[in-house]
DNA sequence: TGTGAGCGC
């Protein structure tokens, strides 16, 4: 009796947590360091938005090692069309490192995505799925050593 | 334990 009611008790605690606003959710999942509640300005405003802006394009953490890309899209298919769905994996190992990103055609759809996924189980992990950042310029890897002439020719 | 927070090439 009391085992039969281990596994729902958890299943329910880690969807309650996943379903906390992200900024709850790392209150909740680290120990915080800071306690923004004892805080006198929390309330009536806070200076850094702890959710990105909306977009087409989601960052999905807490994914499974074994989810793949093809998997990620498949899941969040039935929320919207998926324009693109990519896993993170290692260039040298090529382990996914757990996290990915799903594109939506729509920012309807990305929305619903959100919605429909985040805190939801995936290959056995609760995954987060929120609006990703925008992404970091390219900039082309600088591999050549400074000259000793300098740059000059 | 591809040891688990994160933002990709």
């Amino acid at each position: 009796m009391a085992m039969a009611m281990r596994l729902p008790a958890i299943a329910r605690a880690a969807t309650e947590m996943a379903s906390a606003p992200v900024g709850l959710r790392r209150l909740l999942c680290s120990n915080a360091t800071n306690f923004s509640f004892l805080s006198p300005q929390a309330n009536s405003e806070t200076p850094a938005r702890p959710q990105a802006d909306p977009t087409t394009n989601l960052f999905v953490s807490g994914l499974s090692k074994r989810t793949t890309s093809e998997g990620l899209r498949t899941a969040f298919a039935q929320f919207g069309e998926v324009a693109d769905a990519k896993v993170v994996t290692d260039r040298v190992s090529g382990y996914s490192k757990g996290f990915g990103f799903v594109r939506y055609a729509t920012l309807e759809d990305s929305a619903k995505g959100i919605a429909g996924m985040d805190g939801k189980f995936l290959d056995g992990w609760v995954i987060f799925a929120e609006y990703a950042r925008p992404r970091e310029p390219y900039r082309p890897q600088n591999n050549m050593p400074p000259s000793p002439y300098g740059n000059r020719y």
